[in-house]
DNA sequence: GCTCTGTTAGAAACTGGTTACTCGCCAGCC
DNA sequence: GGCTGGCGAGTAACCAGTTTCTAACAGAGC
């Protein structure tokens, strides 16, 4: 009485009964899949599907007795298999450079969680600042789910223009795409930078060093477009700049050649950056604020919690991931997307900055030897 | 003189020629297919398979026609066709409680590189420390890959047990499941809260309070015995347990309550609810070391960069998810899989402990009203 | 009672690949 | 010269679902 669907056995005798070669490994039991709760209902895998997905009517003893065998038989629909079918695989990808920052842990964070509430799952991987295997990643991942963020994307221009077909649907974090239809999240480090400056020089400093970025970074190239604008407009004001990168230990080696520049402010690329400097800074004997002010970028989530806390420009980082969701929902559904959207930093003035010192602050002072 | 192998049309002069329905939506790029190749370099979708692959020889000559083809259509083969078609992903998933946490961020970075150097892809899902959440997170996200790390599970031990079979080849970190053959990776939280009390009792300290995690985490249970464990050694030793939580909102309100014990020595569930506790002690107008010492877990990379640097535990977490991926690794490859490892956490020594004050630490004493 | 219509569920095509079989062809050997 | 062996490539089954098309059947209307 079976209604086994023709589509496997290829002739019940004719064929020589090949045994059914396993595939998965492990233990013997056999995987249900809708052929074997098709078969135990007694029912074509048709209306397995249709009970399984509540689409169409299907007459509610067919309904009980599908259920109960998917029951029995401890069933759950392949995704893979459904993937393939349905044309989307309810994924999406984050492809950060850098998953030891913390700046992208909570972009993560915020798009994972966004995903999550509309039954979406992340795929994330890390391009460790490398541009080109970024853009393989890209591909790749961008393949396996139904759309893609980019953080800080660290590929030059022409070729995430090229890319960015294949991409869509894609949304860009801190990278805009001029004259594309691509939506891009980013913050205005330029206007924070400002900020940032104005402090500093409310505060009585004139002579800034810059601790600078990863060099494929956009949004460093950003901040120091705006040192630039600002340190024109000051008479007596001096910039340096030192090339330093994204991390702790980035900032902590740039201590002592921050110190050297003669400067009274520390402006680091990131929190991170500034933690590290202002360890190495210590250790260099220096105070802080009282020889030198530091200020850094992002507000993570330590900088109210070090001493001295951390004077910073806060970027709303969860909400950059679940913004990015949005705008990547919308485009999957073919619906409106927003337009894109520039976050203002608000500067958090907390106890790293200070006002610039009576003598310049090039030697040890406090610990050390006197 | 198309070779069209004839699986697509069905006949292709009495059936109707039904206009290819298109899927994707988007422009009217027509997407790239192994049939479409096949079809270009005039061979068989068998053929283009095996140049793709590499497999078996094919004649020089199609190799170069098929690879033309294939570049010109700007094909690539379709991850989800071929997931089905092989039984696997080449994607693990990771389950973690709260990925706000930066123990689960270094697990997760450590594991994401060690699948990536092997060409797989990670999958990431929060379970917001909830349980029942988890355990269908764990099931869904399993069948869309080919491994799974459940990463300090809450979920009941029952129900872990009778899920086990279900979620294989499956890696536990931080959680044992006796009997079983999942492998677990973990951390002797016990030995570390040992060396803790040990670092504190050699400092004077007799009245010790502890900072309490989450209810469901099996870790907080093993810090908790050893408490005890210890708090019976010793003659006069005082301990107070105190509910609290995992991060720094946890810690900065217990901070308090804390206080109020009558402690010399606060010890941390780990190093985020240190920090709150450290913040709110602070405020409260207490020194560190000099009125109360303090201890977290885990050794975050912050811990060494706040003033003072806290003491606390080191624990491998970059390397919890490294090993993590090679015990699924060996199991997904049906190989010999590494006993259970229990990593020794190494006690880290800074300046957020000290040696017991003369008068108890009670009242506040630097800053505020003398 | 017969036709028309609407519902239900099965058959089969389809998603885009991989691979076990098989067949044709050519070289080598007896 | 015929038989055999090996190699290369096409055929078709298969992965596990979804969905269009269509056949069968039941009820309504004439």
């Amino acid at each position: 009485m079976s209604s086994r669907t023709g589509d496997r056995g290829r002739g019940e005798e004719d064929a020589p009964p090949r045994p059914p070669r396993r595939r998965g490994g492990h233990p013997e039991r056999a995987k249900a899949t809708i052929s074997r709760v098709a078969d135990a209902a007694g029912v074509s895998r048709a209306t397995v599907s249709r009970v399984m997905n509540g689409t169409s009517t299907v007459a509610p003893e067919l309904v009980a007795r599908v259920r109960a065998a998917a029951e029995a038989l401890n069933y759950e629909p392949s995704p893979v298999a459904r993937s393939l079918a349905l044309g989307r695989t309810s994924t999406v990808s984050l492809i950060v450079p850098d998953l030891a920052n913390p700046m992208f842990q909570d972009v993560l964070r915020g798009l994972s969680n966004a995903a999550a509430e509309e039954g979406h799952r992340l795929l994330v991987a890390e391009s460790n600042e490398n541009a080109g295997e970024e853009a393989i990643l890209a591909v790749e991942a961008r393949r396996r789910s139904d759309g893609l963020v980019l953080a800080s994307p660290r590929v030059p221009e022409e070729e995430l223009r090229s890319l960015s077909e294949r991409l869509a649907p894609l949304v860009l974090l801190n990278r805009e795409l001029p004259g594309s239809s691509v939506p891009s999240l980013s913050v205005d480090y330029a206007a924070g930078i400002k900020e940032i400056v104005a402090h500093l020089v409310a505060f009585g400093h004139r002579h800034l060093v810059y601790l600078s970025g990863p060099e494929a970074s956009t949004s460093n190239r950003d901040r120091i477009a705006a040192l630039h604008a600002a340190a024109v407009l000051g008479p007596g004001f001096t910039l340096t700049e030192l090339a330093c990168g994204a991390t702790f230990e980035d900032g902590h080696q740039a201590a002592r050649a921050a110190v050297a520049t003669g400067a009274t402010a520390v402006v680091a690329y990131n929190d991170m950056v500034a933690f590290g400097a202002m360890s190495g800074l210590r250790e260099l004997g220096l105070d802080i604020p009282g020889d030198i002010s530091i200020t850094g970028f992002d507000d993570i989530p330590f900088a109210r919690y070090t001493s001295p806390p951390l004077t910073t420009a806060s970027i709303p980082r969860n909400e950059l991931g679940r913004q990015a969701w949005g705008r990547l929902w919308a485009l999957m559904n073919g619906g409106p997307v927003a337009h894109n959207v520039r976050f203002q930093p608000r500067l958090l003035v907390r106890d790293s900055t200070g006002p610039v010192p009576d003598r310049p602050a090039s030697g040890r002072r406090r610990k050390g030897s006197a």
